[in-house]
DNA sequence: TAGATTGTTAATCGATTAACAATC
DNA sequence: TAGATTGTTAATCGATTAACAATC
């Protein structure tokens, strides 16, 4: 069952919504509406999603947080554990490196490269930065699946590339240019650009609203 | 009109497909299909996107690429100037402050703000730190429209709310917490965890596919 | 039981694609 | 002119919403 990109988002938006809200307590309900109603959108939806994932609620009750977090952490992939690299170790790579909200979603970082020989053997977020080949080595080893590129724009396609060769299986790219790729890679683009543009769209128009 | 967000999404898309390929001649024309091909879609959506922004192609010969990227300029708001701040001065907003690509879209950062007296004064990307009870005097001189916030998660949505108070319109956010904010403020929220979920639904199901 | 909530079918809505006449 | 490409209407497709019977 391919699900479409928002349905991904409003699975985690359901995820967020319970997990900040839920007691803890195993048998706590959850119903349609109030889901709906916090993330202001129809409750009919939430229920479609919710049986999409099979889950199933209880009338007059609603559904079980506990399940549905399961649910949702097992569709989404959370409940499994992958080995990510970061590739790129300017401040982005960095700030990404640092970040430890990854881990509760099955993802850990097992290393970071870069070719800057400066950078080399530095230690950031608890991880030393190896040279570029290496990461062979290490994506054989760990096994890698996936590849966090945050090198300078000039540099992501020849990056990507060498991820793939190595044997990535997805990248999670924060450069600008579109990486072109064999179809079995999974690319995830995380321009900024695309959120600046929503921004200054809303800024421009503003002032025609209300 | 209001645009959908997936609309602001493929304008920029034209953009960088656009600017990336043209000579710089002002007669330089582009056909629906050549960026539909390039951007794996159908030309007709091309087409379609081009006409709502205005944009009157010729027969026989396309667009003209310096026409479109003015159009979608004026759209995307590219063509105006905005102040922005950053507030929150950790890893990922120092790397925000350093990216040098904002002014292309019209955004100018101004000022860093941050409550932790060690960071005060720090120099961040050419930009000084500065505390938070000076927010509503630099939001009200500049005066400045959008707010980028970095700042941990606990503390989001009292900085957003100092921000709004301060006069801002926009909110970039990149905490994890969903902001409650009165409705005229504008927010873009940049939740890390939607990419992951992605990546991680993707290398799940890698499996089941081809 | 009565009534709140689920699960599901049918209707609606909007976005994308197909078809094709108009144009240069 | 002939033919490539635009512009636009009609058809399709898929996603969301409405309606309501089933359920506990």
């Amino acid at each position: 069952m391919p699900f479409k990109h928002t349905v991904l988002e409003r699975l985690m938006h359901y995820y967020y919504f319970i997990a900040d809200s839920w007691s803890g307590d195993e048998a706590a309900a959850v119903t349609s509406s109030q889901i709906a109603d916090a993330l202001h959108m129809d409750d009919t939806l939430v229920r479609k999603d919710l049986a999409a994932i099979g889950v199933r609620g209880q009338p007059r009750v609603g559904f079980k947080a506990a399940e549905v977090l399961a649910a949702i952490r097992g569709v989404l992939g959370f409940d499994k554990a992958y080995n990510g690299v970061i590739i790129g170790v300017g401040r982005l790579g960095s700030a990404i490196a640092s970040y430890g909200g990854f881990e509760r979603f099955g993802l850990r970082i097992c290393a970071m490269f870069d070719n800057d020989p400066i950078k080399l053997g530095l230690m950031q977020g608890g991880l030393v930065v190896l040279a570029m080949d290496k990461l062979p080595l290490v994506v054989a080893d760990k096994p890698v699946r996936l590849a966090i590129l945050t090198v300078p724009d000039e540099n992501a396609q020849e990056a990507a590339d060498q991820a793939v060769a190595a044997g990535i299986e997805a990248i999670w790219n924060f450069a600008s240019p579109n990486l072109v790729l064999p179809d079995h890679v999974f690319v995830r683009n995380e321009h900024i650009s695309v959120g600046l543009a929503e921004l200054t769209y809303s800024l421009t128009h503003r002032d025609s609203r209300a």
